[in-house]
DNA sequence: ACTATTATTTATCAAATGGTAAATAATTAC
DNA sequence: GTAATTATTTACCATTTGATAAATAATAGT
């Protein structure tokens, strides 16, 4: 079974004919450090799941960068407002490493959760975890201060920290490099 | 048709079994203002449906409130950690009118995920539109300034500004209620 | 190894927001 | 209608963060 099949049958057991239908409509992607997986504007036709790299989701407004969410090895994403509306994105996705993503067609997943019930739910439960991840942060953003809202990043993605640079937290963070450097040398 | 089910079928049209038994399932309360709907600390088990009035969701840190999102007529609302882990929530909800509302049971809307594929896709999509309306909410707190927050929850909320006071506004926007004064007054 | 490029740190001053307190305005209870 | 309560505004000063610029450090390309 493949990383990406193991990672639905935690959210939702799904039945042979199921997983193999949707196992089926998948396509695999590689990306170059730089690349664009999805350009502001363009309308995301696909989920996807990182095999291997890192990417950042990020919106962008009087040239600056603001990154939603950091995505590593084994978890999905997409710009889902642009995946469920079939409209341009607001947001760009960007591989911040070589980067090996498994497409689902966002039309053949439609079809598929029409069809299986477990499809259904698993793609219920994973957006659910995704609302979870998403209260969390916005709970942060009000309660905490920059210094706590950096070393709460640095906590939940210790895996990665490490392969993120200083610029890329701090447009995740929400305050200029400048100030993240003066946060973090200040103790 | 009830205004609840009228909401249910705009996500997916339920069929007449599956409405049938989820209405079943249904009760109403009422909450005068300033009651509790829930308390920190407390297991969500419902999901609620606004009838009429008015409700603030919000944490509580340091004896400050910060406010996730204001409910009025119309809309679904829960404290979705809480009902999906069934774990002690960390968001307590505050009738701020008096508030007539209609709940579903966790346990019984679980069951009906299961049994009636129309209301897990139901589901699936209310909490899809649950997730777009956080991701709004993120990229504004992280490209806008408090002034343009507070000019943008105007614009949003215009329906129902009149019935929040300011000190509200304030601990939505992540502000103290003395600066958004003074935003207010300074045009 | 050397150069160019990129990333990070440091510094200075300006702007935004917070904390506290007090004044004023509006609302509610009797 | 008056007093009590609550909501909003104003003011003052402290703290945090931003904008800009420059210095230093690290990395990549040759």
């Amino acid at each position: 079974m493949t990383d990406f099949q193991q990672f639905c049958n935690q959210f939702s057991e799904l039945n042979e004919l199921a997983s193999l239908e949707l196992v089926q409509t998948l396509k695999t992607k590689t990306f170059q450090k730089g690349d664009f997986i999805l350009k502001s504007g363009m309308v995301c036709k696909h989920f996807y799941f990182v095999n291997s790299g890192l990417v950042k989701m990020f919106s962008t407004k009087d040239d600056k960068e603001f990154i939603v969410r950091f995505f590593s090895e084994n978890l999905m994403f997409t710009a889902f407002e642009s995946y469920l509306t079939q409209t341009a994105s607001n947001f760009a996705i960007i591989a911040l490493e070589t980067t090996t993503v498994t497409l689902v067609s966002q039309k053949k997943l439609e079809e598929l959760c029409k069809k299986h019930h477990s499809i259904e739910t698993f793609f219920r439960k994973l957006v659910s975890v995704a609302t979870l991840k998403m209260t969390k942060r916005i709970r942060e953003m009000l309660e905490e201060n920059a210094t706590n809202r950096y070393n709460q990043f640095m906590i939940d993605n210790d895996l990665i920290v490490q392969r993120i640079s200083l610029g890329e937290i701090a447009k995740y963070v929400g305050i200029t490099q400048q100030s993240l450097s003066r946060i973090r040398n200040q103790k």
